[in-house]
DNA sequence: CACCATGTTCCTTG
DNA sequence: CCAAGGAACATGGT
């Protein structure tokens, strides 16, 4: 699920449902996912907390909490990792099986749940560091994106994907990102002229804002068992309408038609990952 | 059984 | 020191 868009919308959407919502207690399910912080750790500082609101950095969710009686506010750091979701649910709701963390904010709980546990949720704010520029945030400054660039003779898909260049661009929108400029994913970065950067960082811009615009129109208490809260999916629960993939141009879509020029949509692997193109539409 | 999956980090190699 | 490649993490779907 989770890329800057889909990141974007939770955090648009879990904002004003745990503003000034108080951590009652702490349940600490799944241990890995806090590392390095421990359970005792994150009890400490959460209990009797309340939030203040939720941000979002690349693709990490930030909780900012403040303790009663104090001045300031700290930040409680959340990855999804691959397969991580976070929802308010009902106390009497059965837990669901991947339940890593569980909040009491009082009525409800906050659930951070995650199949896989790749995700984190922690108080350590070290992987923020070193998190390159916001595609989103005005200005951009696509100048010395075109610069790193240069630095490196990988296939820019590639270095889409590292997030010290531009932060919050994933496996999924990064070839729509370089199917929407024409530009081949297999393309050196350190060949790329000036105006294609340019050309680059407008469509990511756009795949991404698209993303946050469609996301934001799904109902996100919407959810394929009917029981959860936050939910923006990426893949299809069976019995949901199918939005999502109507969106996505290149990704997923290997042997249909493209929808600019009706070849062949290819996937191939690079560093590991899939990736789709249109050889036609993105010759060079 | 095989291969695939929205992500990051760690280890090795050069 | 750096860049690049690959495995690891862990579970589930097809």
């Amino acid at each position: 699920m989770p890329e800057l868009p889909e990141v974007e919308v939770l955090v648009r959407h879990l904002d004003p449902l745990v503003k000034r919502k108080t951590v009652r207690a702490v349940e600490v399910r799944r241990e890995k996912v806090l590392r390095p912080t421990t359970p005792d750790q994150l009890r400490a500082a959460l209990t009797g907390a309340t939030f203040q609101g939720v941000r979002r950095r690349a693709k990490f969710l930030l909780f900012d909490l403040r303790r009663t009686g104090t001045k300031e506010t700290f930040p409680l750091i959340a990855h999804l990792g691959m397969t991580g979701r976070i929802f308010l649910q009902a106390k009497q709701a059965a837990l669901p099986k991947h339940a890593a963390v569980v909040l009491d904010v009082g009525r409800a709980n906050l659930i951070f749940e995650d199949t896989r546990y790749f995700g984190r949720f922690t108080l350590d704010t070290g992987s923020l560091q070193g998190l390159g520029p916001e595609p989103l945030t005005d200005p951009f400054d696509t100048e010395a994106f075109f610069t790193a660039l240069k630095r490196s003779g990988q296939p820019v898909k590639v270095k889409l994907l590292d997030q010290t260049l531009i932060a919050g661009v994933g496996n999924i929108y990064a070839s729509e990102a370089l199917f929407r400029a024409g530009i081949s994913p297999k393309r050196s970065s350190d060949k790329l002229k000036s105006v294609e950067v340019v050309a680059l960082v407008k469509s990511i811009r756009e795949v991404l804002a698209e993303a946050i615009r469609f996301g934001s129109t799904i109902p996100l208490d919407y959810s394929g068992t009917g029981k959860r809260d936050g939910l923006f999916y990426y893949g299809k629960p069976e019995d949901a309408p199918d939005f999502y993939e109507e969106r996505l141009l290149v990704y997923d879509r290997a042997g249909l038609p493209c929808t600019k020029c009706r070849t062949q949509i290819k996937r191939f692997v690079q560093a590991a990952r899939s990736t789709y193109h249109c050889p036609v539409c993105q010759k060079r």
